[in-house]
DNA sequence: GAATTGACTAGAAGATTCTTCTACATCAGA
DNA sequence: TCTGATGTAGAAGAATCTTCTAGTCAATTC
């Protein structure tokens, strides 16, 4: 009866991700979506087509939301130092203002091998090349091993983020931000201005 | 009929090991662990309790076997340098040599939150624990920040594994472990030598 | 060496959970 | 008012997981 529209799409993928995080994907009924939604079977299968194309869709909501604050800060940045701090800067604030979604990313990601993700993993394909890019265009020489060079820059922050949301400290990630900040940038510095060795 | 001791169970594990990688643990059916382990439903649950359970008993057998080489490593080295290192060292070969057992670790790591899972969390929680006793053990000044400064240590090559084992690239681990042991090192060194600023 | 015990295995029966399917509702636009 | 696209409903059916009882086998006890 009453629905304006996207409602019940909304309402389970609001109820599945409260769900997710309490329980785990797989101890999440489709009954338990459907009682907190409000929602029907047809409903559920209709708008995602089953529970784990429903934590697919959930996933790449809340990781399509991130990507564009992230791309957002690093295409503004003027100086390769701005760059690569906005990265750090704006993942640490993401994890405080959107917790759960925050959560459900990390834990959910690269969760299962299997085919059918393979739009999922295109996502941070994606978006681990336009990094691939930015460090390129903007380095002052040719940059190898451009996958380890990734690392150092967020590798750090994605583990202090995965620490934080799953533990229940009360310190915030301001804490740290600084100390991340510099870590990242001291990493990277050298390929935006000295020549490589060798 | 047919049965050495520990049979049925390490066939069970070997068999959801392969079948997890290749379907993922929730397109698996227990159906499918049965008849490529040759073991019967009751086997299952009398070893494991359930298909959820061997997922968790397989990342334990996996993470444990790891950590003790690791651990190892870290605990024979000398100098606050070759410890740094050999971390990262061991993490390297080991992903090379026990590609199977590390695509599981990584892949299922924290795929779920549930309060089951708690022995589970435990052993990497001792894992980072030991970590942070060796930092401070051996830094000549009081270690701030440890979860951030343990994210620096291990946070790249983690990400750089990752990477390396979701991805069909050719090129081995090698071309970078001389890139991630120096920047791991060089990010820790202020610890060990210079004193704390502020 | 028969009985007992404990660890393990077997597979049918039962319970739970997921998915499909058909029918119905709402709404914008012709 | 009709029409088609989109969304909703829930019963029926299919797939899957788990429990349960009944064994087997080897070692141990008396």
């Amino acid at each position: 009866m009453t629905s304006r529209p996207e409602g019940k799409r909304q309402a389970l993928l609001d109820a599945a991700l409260a769900l997710f995080l309490e329980q785990g994907v797989v101890d999440t009924t489709v009954d338990q979506i459907l009682q907190r939604s409000g929602a029907s079977v047809g409903s559920l299968y209709h708008h995602f087509g089953g529970k784990e194309h429903l934590a697919d869709g959930l996933y790449v909501e809340c990781l399509s939301a991130y990507h564009e604050v992230a791309l957002a800060g690093l295409r503004s940045a003027v100086t390769p130092e701005q760059g690569v701090r906005s990265l750090v800067d704006h993942h640490l604030t993401w994890i405080v203002d959107h917790r759960a979604p925050s959560q459900f990313i990390l834990v959910y990601r690269d969760h299962e091998i299997r085919p059918a993700a393979e739009s999922l993993r295109a996502l941070n394909t994606n978006f681990y090349t336009e990094l691939e890019h930015w460090i390129v265009s903007h380095a002052s020489h040719a940059v190898p091993l451009l996958p380890a060079v990734i690392s150092q820059w967020i590798g750090p922050m994605h583990m202090y983020a995965r620490h934080w949301l799953t533990s229940t400290v009360k310190t915030t990630p301001a804490d740290v931000r600084t100390f991340l900040s510099d870590g990242a940038w001291h990493s990277l510095q050298p390929l935006f201005t000295s020549a490589p060795k060798g």
